[in-house]
DNA sequence: TAAAACAATGCAATACAATTGCATGCCAGC
DNA sequence: GCTGGCATGCAATTGTATTGCATTGTTTTA
């Protein structure tokens, strides 16, 4: 069986051709991807289905939502543990200033937070804005 | 002389009405505001004149601007040593997901995080999702 | 002071991401 | 093969952010 099958239906999705190729096109990139970007780089798409399809993708676990702050919603893949009762990959997120990418830092945890008394945390993130390792290279 | 001109003269602001309009009333805030909560909490202003005089104070260190997810961008009162060479009030910003009010929360600062090597850190932003004081003991 | 220069405002219009409605297409199970 | 439910495509809508431009208000300077 199609391996990338195989993923979409360890996550209970349906594995319809659109599914595949846009799996298929996420697990290329290198960093997070707007709804625009991800039309852009497929063949005659509709925005919507697009739309839709990132959304089952969110909902059961296979991609996650990143809010960088440039104003558009960035999707990049999650890790295996996440599922449709939630995400469990929390880690630092990384928007690059010069070029505009926006990457995940699996390895960089967030630190913990006190807040006031009586505040509650259910979910934390974090956003570093600067400039990522190619650019910052390429500066100095 | 009103002490409202003073602090928009404080920040190299003209002091126009609308102005000293919009400022009076977001002193008047506990939460961060959008700019549409804004427009309906005052009289027959001009979203746009709104719009233009919330980046003129950002832009002269009177607000911050706060990106909490929730889609669009919020605005609250900077601390004093804000200014037009930049904002230092770097701190964490909490948002509710039972009553949708973004608060800062000033007292708690953001912990330093380590990045990949090469990666340059320019900003950080630390937003934690949750239930507010409020929220939380209704909820209890 | 009066004219000129400049900044602020109001209204119209645009850009664009996000989202919904609905008709049609596709596929699995009966 | 029929049918019900999910998936897709297209049109349309919503809502925020942003720009253009004419007008008004304020400050500078002759
Ligand atoms: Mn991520
Ligand atoms: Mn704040
Ligand atoms: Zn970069
Ligand atoms: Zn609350």
């Amino acid at each position: 069986m199609n391996p990338l099958e195989a993923k979409l239906k360890e996550k209970s999705i349906a594995p319809t051709a659109m599914r595949v190729v846009v799996l298929d096109f996420l697990l290329k990139q290198s960093a997070a991807l707007s709804l625009t970007e991800l039309e852009l780089g497929m063949h005659r798409t509709d925005r919507v289905t697009l739309y839709r399809t990132i959304r089952t993708f969110e909902e059961h676990g296979l991609v996650h939502r990143i809010e960088d702050g440039s104003g558009v919603t960035k999707f990049a893949m999650c890790q295996t543990s996440c599922n449709v009762d939630g995400h469990h990959d929390l880690h630092i997120h990384f928007y690059c200033t010069q070029c505009k990418e926006t990457h995940c830092l699996p390895k960089t945890h967030i630190p913990e937070v006190s807040l006031p008394s009586g505040y509650l945390a259910l979910d934390t993130q974090l956003i570093v804005k600067g400039l990522c390792g190619s650019c910052n290279v390429a500066i100095t």
